[in-house]
DNA sequence: CACGAGACCTGTTCGC
DNA sequence: TGCGAACAGGTCTCGT
């Protein structure tokens, strides 16, 4: 599911709570429960529910698409790769059958930590840097100018569509939002990056910048089973509407398979230089 | 260096 | 209705 607005959203429900729940800012964990051994990928998952246990949360933040909390000289990074999701409940509540980290707080509540495809992840590092130091710049980083995306873009000989799916080179942009930034750019997936001109990187960037923050505006895109929150789902221009009519100039949109991942564009506003 | 395929997983939807 | 195939927001590893 989640890309940056997702991950945004999420983690600012967490900071603050809402009418159904309390706060995880601020919260004690009171005990660690781990269902899903692979769910943690570090430390160990016994060593990682002993650490938790009277960790206090003091920063809830987000890096990319990890949500990133900061504990008493401890820092929890979560990733939730395709499927996976956290919400506040009652411990007095059953846990959910999909839930593969559960960890009791001192509020009567539980942060439950939902997957069903497993393919998220757990951290609990000394150092988060070791993971988090991979990523490539926050699209918002007001230091990423034009003249460096530019520079960027030339510096390898890539499709776009890869490329800015590439966390190392960009952080937070998924499937989802790297469609619909190309089309608001009028850019063809499959253009290489060193073809694209200083005005193109220009406006691909602030493409980027308002894609994600019409996506964090309507609280993310909730499709399907998973993630239940935002509405950008409802605003798509490209993504997954497949032989529906371009926004702009009602071609019907194409989809291709690149790396195994559907790609949507419109044929006619995203012409590929020869 | 850059790309595609396969792996990791489960659930839903689509086509016959 | 039933059943298999296709598809899904991500990332890693391996072979070419």
């Amino acid at each position: 599911m989640p890309e940056l607005p997702e991950v945004e959203s999420i983690a600012a429900r967490l900071r603050s709570g809402n009418a159904q729940s309390p706060p995880l800012l601020g919260a004690r964990i009171l005990s660690a429960r781990v269902f899903w051994q692979r769910s943690v990928a570090e430390p160990p998952a016994e060593i990682f529910v002993q650490r938790l246990q009277g960790q206090t949360i003091c920063e809830i933040r987000r890096r990319g698409k990890f949500l990133v909390c900061e504990l008493e000289g401890l820092t929890l990074l979560v990733h939730l790769r395709m499927s996976g999701d956290l919400w506040m409940e009652p411990s007095s509540q059953p846990v959910a059958a999909h839930c593969r980290v559960a960890l009791s707080l001192d509020s009567g509540y539980r942060l439950t930590f939902h997957d069903p495809r497993k393919f998220g992840r757990m951290w609990l590092l000394e150092d988060p840097e070791r993971v988090l130091g991979e990523l490539g710049p926050e699209p918002f980083d007001p230091g990423l100018t034009s003249e460096a995306f530019f520079e960027k873009l030339s510096s390898v000989r890539r499709r776009l569509k890869s490329l800015l799916l590439d966390q190392r080179f960009l952080a937070g942009l998924g499937n989802i939002y790297t469609d619909e930034a190309l089309h608001c750019a009028g850019l063809h997936p499959l253009t290489l990056s060193a073809q694209v001109s200083p005005s193109q990187a220009e406006r691909l960037l602030a493409c980027i910048r308002a894609v994600l923050a019409e996506g964090i505006r309507r609280s993310g895109a909730s499709i399907d089973w998973v993630y239940r929150g935002g509405d950008f789902q409802n605003y798509f221009r490209v993504y997954r509407r497949t032989g529906l009519p371009c926004p702009t100039c009602g071609a019907p949109i194409r989809r291709i398979l690149l790396g195994q991942r559907g790609t949507h564009f419109c044929p006619q506003c995203q012409v590929l230089p020869s």
